[in-house]
DNA sequence: GTATATGCAAAGGTTTTGCACAGCC
DNA sequence: GGCTGTGCAAAACCTTTGCATATAC
């Protein structure tokens, strides 16, 4: 069981409680969103809805993203655009970014290997450090908060 | 101190020991590249380049950085392709994303808030876990390698 | 001089936006 | 009927590729 239904049920509810109106489109679509694990890629997003209701636009998805982003169902992280890079001898460390002041700092290898340890302990998941990055707030911007 | 210099200096001269040539264009991208800290964003670097040198074509920033990715300075995560999304609710917990099945796992808030801790202790970085995704290898897949 | 790197142009994919029309309430 | 949501089309952006030209060696 993974609660698709569940969270479906309830966002729909909750748009309905906004005053948004019910489309077959907004249905489909929330529910192709809803029916995903993990990360949601909007342009998978609008092939996947499509295949079952031809026609619907692309557009019509990102809209509605933008609508259940507003409402606080969903939230998106820019991975600023695209593919990625980052030197390949610097992968053994993770790299944390703060989001607010754009510093940049590193893990050790140490507090690396320890984390690698956390991740792997209930799962046998293998953490690939290389592609490692972490956001979050530094030091001193808690402190300005 | 960064380093820049040092890994500029390095990167500069591997290059040369390659046998590849030294444009003007080469240059300033991969000064550029070695300038960066943390994740390098090809279309980014491209309109940085162009700054300080106008009529440099993005095509060679993505030829350079497949350059530098043969040579193993760089390396890149695809990403999926763009912005992605996940639901809100569940930014409390950490995403694992096998980059060979793509099978998804998630961590427990117990083990997410561990991991927060480990991230925490040496740096008082607060990591988001909202943005949390990290990639490596689920148990079957490293069996099967 | 030659092999390589670059610019240019075209093409494919993703995402956003304005506008007119359709359809939910 | 009014307001919202949708489709369509156009445009902006990112990325890749082929080809002719320029240039580092």
């Amino acid at each position: 069981m993974t609660g698709h239904d569940g969270r479906l049920d309830k966002t729909l509810e909750l748009l309905r409680s906004q005053g948004l109106r019910m489309t077959p489109q907004r249905r489909a679509i929330v529910a192709e969103i809803m029916r995903i694990n993990g990360h949601i890629n909007p342009a998978t997003v609008a092939r996947s809805v499509q295949q079952q209701m031809p026609g619907v636009n692309p557009s019509t998805v990102y809209r509605t993203l933008g609508t259940l982003e507003r409402l606080g169902i969903v939230s998106h992280s820019h991975l600023e655009g695209g593919a990625e890079y980052h030197r390949a001898g610097e992968g053994n460390h993770v790299h944390l970014t703060c989001s607010r002041c754009g510093t940049e700092d590193d893990l050790s290898m140490d507090e690396s290997r320890a984390l690698a340890r956390v991740i792997g302990r209930h799962h046998g998941f293998r953490p690939d450090l290389t592609h490692f990055a972490i956001s979050g707030l530094c030091r001193s911007c808690q402190a300005d908060i």
